[in-house]
DNA sequence: GGCATGTTGCAAAAGAATCGCTTCTAGGCT
DNA sequence: AGCCTAGAAGCGATTCTTTTGCAACATGCC
């Protein structure tokens, strides 16, 4: 829903990148970056924006409509977003991987339901905690000579909310072992 | 050659799991579990604790011997080893995960070089900050009804100590970038 | 030592992600 | 405005990791 209430230009000028809507955004960060803005590009992007939360190469290519670029390229353009900054990358449990659009914005952190891998943003308090303590070991990385130096910090959790759809309650309540 | 520097006792009596040798104790805590302590599980296990790091389950397979036993079994027996808390997995960049022993020792965090996927731990005051970071966040994560709480932590970087053995030094060193 | 059941081996399958190669097109140039 | 070319996309096939099915095997309780 965030694209829904557009402006009415087409991403046509791509003006300076301030604050136009976010797909524009994005676009003039395509360009600065020397890549091309083509039509398959805009709709990832904008699907990617719309989405507003970690989503996986395969939702996103569905969520294109069936007939709109292969999937191949999906891959290849998150891969060259994830390259530029634009997209970042976060892990399911199973090793595969959700995107996320990058506009800028600090790093943020999740929880993936362990049952539904539905994902969660943290309390800011919990976010800015773990962003300072990253930040450090960070530091102290590229102190010692790390250059390129980046991360992975993901939380799995059953989520609470969850009332029992599918997950019959067989399990009566264990507490954490 | 993995057992081959081991206390002469086969392992066979299992005692309590006190302060025997590495292996017998993850025997013990594998028996604890309800698992029966096999030929395969105590080589894997050998291995995985010779090895100190995370390793591949493929570099542990291999390590294990040609002939020992089946890459689908140190799959199933490193999936058995992680739901009983006997591993700790990490991960690379590229979705595919390491093991760990975990004999009980407070989580550790790594740092992945990103040329040659060599591992290498953090300091202990990162590793002490990042651990209560971390902790305040499934704190809180469990305070708002979550179960089962977990995380992934890794960190990726070009390690300055590479001195290109193998990374044969076709990029003239790239500074930053 | 015998037996039941958890384990292993092997082959095959399932998936995710990548590659090769041809065709297409964005966008700089004339 | 049309032309050209390098970058992108499409599509098929492939690679590689991990999982599954099922028969054969071995652990460890009796």
């Amino acid at each position: 829903m965030i694209a829904s209430t557009q402006t009415n230009h087409p991403i046509a000028g791509v003006k300076n990148g301030k604050d136009q809507n976010p797909v524009e955004v994005a676009c003039y960060k395509l360009k600065e970056a020397g890549l091309r803005i083509t039509q398959p590009r805009v709709a990832i992007l904008a699907a990617l924006i719309k989405a507003g939360r970690p989503t996986s190469i395969d939702a996103l290519h569905s969520e294109l409509g069936p007939k709109s670029c292969d999937i191949v390229t999906v891959y290849r353009c998150m891969a060259a977003f994830e390259s530029i900054g634009l997209a970042r990358r976060a892990f399911l449990i199973n090793g595969t991987s959700l995107y996320e659009i990058n506009l800028g914005d600090p790093n943020r952190y999740h929880v993936v339901c362990k049952d539904t891998n539905k994902v969660e943003e943290l309390d800011d308090a919990s976010a800015a905690e773990l962003r300072r303590a990253v930040q450090t070991v960070e530091d102290a990385l590229r102190e010692k000579g790390f250059s390129d130096v980046g991360h992975i910090v993901e939380f799995f959790g059953k989520s609470p909310a969850v009332s029992r759809t599918q997950v019959e309650a067989s399990v009566p309540a264990v507490p954490v072992s």
